[in-house]
DNA sequence: AAGGCGGGGAT
DNA sequence: ATCCCAGCCTT
């Protein structure tokens, strides 16, 4: 806190908490977008409706999990529902949207609320961040949004805010206990539209105050900000340069069988896309030659790109089973019917491009 | 404290 | 092609 006060005193006009924070509710009356998961301003909505969509929305963009939300309310309109779910119709229905500890996490979050704490979330930033799949972020953001209880929100959008609000010009990276000092300072325990108060940074963060080239022309809290003061809002946040993906290789093998079916696999639960269904193969390794066990003529290539690698697959049609090495669960299916296996991107990319090369052929 | 963990939207 | 997003968990 005295790193703020310092900071704030250093440019001569301090920052009108007040009048800062009914910019951002005033700007958020007319220009909130309109979500599946959210209510009008003043009300408050569902805490499993808000629960489920934070969950969906870490390290998502908001376009990508709407219609994700939509099919699990629909699936499960209430929280017993989810809790009494089957793990694996979980995890198909989360297929495409990435990081699956999250599906997981949801199904136990799920199962707790609805046994230990008979479907009522708690309010409480202790037990909330108890539960699995819900961290500091999250934890405040369905305190203040499902129950309007003043917290500190801080995602990477409002770290950015932060960042140009203060013209803090130190890396991110390394500048999270600080931007949270600001965003601390501006919350204050302030009771009034918690929850539409963080809504608003977060809709300010992804329509206005952008990573690259803010509108600061619309932007309600022009007259607040220090970089746009300065004319350097492009130049912050200052990211530390990136070090390049590393690349890695393997083969997947399309095994056929005379039934027109292909051999699938359920991954292990640990690592890489655990629990996921996959199309069996290599091990991905960083040498591409070692990835050649054998000397293949492959049928076609798959590339794809994670977090921290990117992957390039051969695809090669054999008729019958490499080995059986392996203990993973493998069962024969209709490659055709591969929407209902809820595959992963890098598969579903691989058993499309199958499936195109068995056709043409 | 650092690294693992997906995918796609926006540019 | 690159950046980065409504982060959390494990080690």
């Amino acid at each position: 806190m005295a790193i703020v006060s310092q900071n704030l005193k250093k440019n001569d006009n301090d920052l009108d908490v007040d009048a800062f924070r009914s910019a951002m509710l005033d700007w958020y009356k007319s220009n909130a977008r309109e979500l599946p998961w959210r209510v009008h301003f003043g009300e408050r909505p569902d805490p499993y409706h808000e629960w489920l969509s934070e969950i969906m929305l870490q390290q998502t963009v908001v376009k990508a999990a709407i219609g994700y939300f939509n099919k699990f309310i629909n699936l499960w309109p209430t929280i017993h529902d989810l809790a009494d779910a089957h793990p694996d119709d979980i995890t198909k229905e989360w297929a495409g949207l990435g990081y699956y500890a999250r599906a997981r996490n949801l199904h136990k979050c799920a199962q707790i609320i609805s046994r230990e704490y008979n479907g009522v979330f708690p309010n409480n930033e202790k037990d909330l961040m108890l539960l699995p799949g819900i961290g500091p972020y999250t934890s405040a953001a369905i305190r203040s949004i499902a129950f309007q209880k003043p917290s500190v929100v801080m995602d990477g959008n409002i770290e950015r805010i932060m960042c140009r609000v203060f013209a803090h010009k130190l890396p991110l990276k390394d500048s999270k206990r600080q931007l949270y000092e600001f965003a601390s300072y501006l919350s204050q325990d302030r009771t009034d539209y918690p929850g539409e108060y963080a809504q608003s940074l977060m809709d300010l963060g992804a329509s206005v105050c952008i990573s690259s080239t803010p509108k600061c022309m619309r932007c309600p809290i022009q007259q607040f900000c220090q970089a746009y003061k300065s004319g350097i809002q492009n130049d912050i946040p200052v990211k530390k340069n990136r070090v390049p993906k590393p690349e890695r290789f393997g083969v997947l093998y399309f095994i056929e069988n005379d039934k027109g079916q292909i051999l699938f696999e359920r991954r292990s639960d640990k690592g890489l896309l655990a629990n996921m269904v996959g199309v069996p193969g290599t091990n991905w390794t960083d040498d591409a030659e070692e990835s050649l066990t054998e000397t293949f003529i492959p049928d076609f290539d798959i590339s794809h790109t994670f977090t921290h690698f990117r992957l390039k697959l051969k695809g090669v049609r054999l008729l019958e089973k490499k080995q059986n090495d392996t203990n993973k669960k493998l069962f024969w299916y209709d490659p055709n019917e591969y929407v209902k296996l809820g595959l992963p991107t890098v598969f579903l990319k691989a058993v499309k491009q199958y499936l195109k090369v068995v056709k043409t052929r």
